[in-house]
DNA sequence: ATTTTATAGTTCGAAATCGAACAATACGTT
DNA sequence: AACGTATTGTTCGATTTCGAACTATAAAAT
């Protein structure tokens, strides 16, 4: 907990952040195995990359580093993996021929929506057994914080 | 974004807590370096293994996996090196002779108190460019949420 | 135009992590 | 008590990731 200047007590922001969200977060989902990645041996990094593509569409590898969170040196390595197995394309970017864009093939694609599909069914399953006011309450706050956090520059650069 | 039952368009709660909020978090710290962290010759494992004890006070070696989020196999190559290094101790539990407790020794609350208040500074710099009004709205969404995650009964098991 | 500096991606040896088999302890059932 | 089942932590070979050196392209400075 922490004060502000009128005295009032608040949450930690630092705590709220860097232990609360990312608990939940990960105690939501920790127990839950993905079926379709599984189905087609995806690792979390390898998921996770086919995720950043499908939701952006494409991307460099950069970007996706970033997103993944890992070395571009790992990045190289997962994007070899993946187009081996037909699942996303590279190609130079014409308009800046150092960048690399990777888009998913069909097969990709389909392997992604579904893991998408199945691992926010199996989020938003945690709250149902919310309350009707506490679920109104929970996406107001989560309006509030979304409006506020895409003020921040760099979350919102995109394919950089 | 998605609809409620009553036809308000609001953010998308898997995409805010599994895409949005992850993002940034990882984007606002992603560039600093825990100065007490590399004086120690310490990975990230570790030091969130360090801080994760730091904040309980002991923790069993599964807790630890959960919270850092690695298998137990590497909990254990984790704990070696820690206490090795003289960080932390290990004793038997002597209700459940099964499990592991790990406490930090001296030096080790030493660095993990500094890491904690290098990083959390680090974080909360990010939010000095707010304007007030969006500061009072983000604590204000921060403790909503706050309240209602705190409902959920797995996140407040502790040291299970 | 040339030189410097910065950025994007690859390579590859070192380090960290996974994950399955295992041993020890606890718990539940009979 | 004895048995089967579940949980906790360790070990170790296989896999993944790190991180520094390198190449290629772009941008900035002179």
């Amino acid at each position: 907990m922490a004060e502000n200047d009128s005295g009032e007590v608040h949450v930690d922001l630092f705590a709220f952040f860097a232990d609360i969200i990312p608990r939940f977060i990960h105690e939501t989902l920790k127990n839950y195995i993905v079926p379709t990645a599984v189905e087609n041996n995806l690792n979390k990094s390898q998921l996770r990359t086919l995720l950043g593509i499908y939701k952006r569409g494409k991307a460099t590898m950069s970007c996706l580093g970033h997103w993944v969170n890992v070395e571009k040196g790992t990045m190289t390595a997962i994007a070899d993996t993946l187009h081996e197995r037909g699942l996303i394309q590279r190609q130079r970017d014409s308009d800046d021929r150092r960048k690399v864009v990777l888009t998913l093939t069909g097969a990709g694609e389909k392997i992604a929506g579904e893991c998408r599909e199945e691992l926010s069914s199996a989020f938003l399953e945690r709250f149902n057994s919310l309350s009707d006011a506490d679920r109104r309450e929970l996406w107001k706050a989560v309006d509030s914080m979304n409006s506020i956090i895409s003020k921040f520059g760099e979350y919102n650069k995109g394919n950089e």
